[in-house]
DNA sequence: TTGTAGGCGTTATCAG
DNA sequence: CTGATAACGCCTACAA
């Protein structure tokens, strides 16, 4: 290993000058500057992290908490972060995680001076995580939210209004009812996340302050459950002409489904996907409407939050929410007659 | 921050003995010992990993280099490699990195100390990044592999003898005119990868020796391009009766493009999908068969090959091929009676 | 503008 | 079994 000694040496300069030149720290005579940057060139020099890290008490390290349990895709998330951490000279760190020890391990980063602060995704709506970070003292934003917010930085998907402007643009279409389909997390260490929690509440509201009929279909990430689910939709509720699906599992499934039944999208059946994050969801046939989750957007805004607070550039906390964005394809279109009648096969509709 | 110092102070001990009992280094009295876990306890004392790396020349991390350009799914290989590194009580980071500057970012990461070794992946049949982690005796193992294998550690999917027994499962049911759907990548930082150009080749090797036909089909990942490929296939290869598809988008955008195009599967044309990653090919209808990628079992082996190597216990290098598994879903039948013919649209066919 | 030297929190060697 | 103490590589007053 290459070190400052090595370099100092060898431009006949301390130690302490080739410092400042890595740095930037202070002012150096060009000449001798020259001299530095040419042994770090020649000698392949590399400032030790480790060694810089212990004497300055800053690691320039963000950590992104990284879920291993489940399918979600966060890549976009880890893109946006990655991208303005690298711009501000921070390196980011995917550091997986199960969920067992999760709580303790997490403040333990920073305790042990590993990273500088936290990412922290899959947010629950009462997360012992943040809670810990807190009283640890450890800098965090979060991508997701708690209940309580009262000084944290945060931003997340604005599901109320998303879920508000689904419901809007197919009953501006005649829909009048609906089916919101939600992954089903109880029983798993998800149980208390926040998007489904929110969705399924703010689809409540907006169904009943418009006066329309709406129901919710909790599903589980099961590949034979999430394959029966347009014969169990429309077993259970056959007036639906309008589907909400915050799946992207269930809205894949839902198109293959529903045309085995005989269903036709957009004409019997509207579909729209909300916090729409696979691809897979335009490949299909028809390809779906979605409102797409802006997945880059949070992980960016999330990182520049947490580096300001870590820099002492923070003022009041960052609080953001983004609705999703209508992403168009073919699976919405005018509500049907009235008077369709769906004929089932009451074989499949249990 | 909780020093060994502090712990030290409060057990009543010197800073060494905590050294000891914290790494258990050295046989230390059950009741001394008692008293610093006590000690570290009340204090929260959390061990520096910046001094701790300073100090003993080890980071005991393995940076996992990830490729942040693609739509890969490389969920599972994370999941396999930080379990093994968790078992080893290494900690796996990942560390994103855009292609441009890959080359020498990744060898400095072992230079600077930050990390002991390396897992690459997306490795390239000629890979610089690869020659510079040998230059600069880095520690490494590949997920994927290079064309000169000569010393290195790696594991990879078998995509020949997965190819083979696509090839001969189908040949079995009769088929004997072949496609095969392939990501294109030229243009792309990712043009010599590997896995596509293996297969093809493997591919063709296996049409040719058995008497067969075949064609190569090489697809963009552009939403468009995927959507219409059911139609450019039959339009260009209208005899070919089954196809195998080694990107998931395609193979999931080929059910609903056949279906448009009145092509049943698996009556007229059987799909399979190979190296599938994604678990959005058992959702569509019918759900696709696939040779499944095994991305838990590569990660965890590579892992353990690296920290093997870093731990001075390799020999001879760790060096593997594993076939994907077979996962049966309902895209594969008998070749349909030889003197079907397809009758497609041709304002569809271009 | 440059050099000196103390310290960051551990590890590890060497005495005791 | 335990304690001093010299590294580890770098940063940063403080001096020159």
């Amino acid at each position: 290993m290459v070190t400052m000694k090595q370099v100092a040496k060898r431009a006949q300069v301390s130690i302490a000058t080739v410092s400042f030149v890595v740095n930037g720290t202070k002012p150096v005579l060009p000449e001798t500057r020259q001299r530095i940057l040419e042994a770090i060139d020649e000698l392949g020099y590399r400032p030790n992290s480790a060694a810089r890290t212990l004497a300055s008490r800053k690691s320039r390290i963000v950590a992104l908490i990284y879920p291993l349990l489940d399918q979600h895709n966060h890549h976009a998330f880890i893109e946006g972060a990655a991208a303005v951490a690298a711009q501000h000279e921070y390196s980011l760190v995917l550091w997986p995680i199960h969920s067992d020890n999760a709580t303790t391990e997490i403040a333990s980063l920073i305790q042990a001076g590993f990273a500088d602060g936290v990412l922290l995704m899959e947010v629950q709506l009462e997360d012992e995580r943040v809670r810990h970070l807190q009283q640890a003292q450890a800098p965090f934003a979060l991508i997701g939210r708690t209940n309580d917010l009262r000084g944290v930085d945060y931003v997340d998907i604005d599901f109320e209004l998303t879920t508000r402007t689904a419901v809007d643009d197919l009953m501006a279409l005649g829909h009048r009812d609906f089916a919101l389909i939600v992954e089903e997390l109880s029983g798993t260490p998800l149980a208390d996340y926040g998007p489904p929690l929110r969705t399924q509440q703010a689809f409540e509201e907006a169904i009943h302050e418009r006066g329309l009929t709406g129901h919710v279909l909790r599903v589980r990430h099961d590949a034979g459950l999430v394959r029966g689910l347009a014969t169990e939709l429309l077993g259970r509720f056959h007036d639906t002409t309008a589907v909400i699906s915050m799946s992207d599992a269930a809205s894949v499934a839902l198109v293959g489904g529903f045309r085995e039944l005989g269903i036709r999208i957009p004409d019997d059946v509207s579909i729209v996907g909300i916090a729409t994050a696979s691809p897979f969801t335009a490949l299909v046939d028809p390809p779906l409407t979605t409102y797409d989750a802006p997945g880059e957007q949070l992980g960016a805004l999330a990182a520049q939050a947490l580096i300001d607070r870590l820099e002492g550039r923070g003022g009041a906390p960052t609080q953001v929410r983004i609705p999703c964005s209508l992403h168009h394809g073919a699976s919405v279109g005018q509500a049907p007659s009235p008077h369709r009648q769906l004929v089932v096969n009451p074989g499949l509709t249990r």
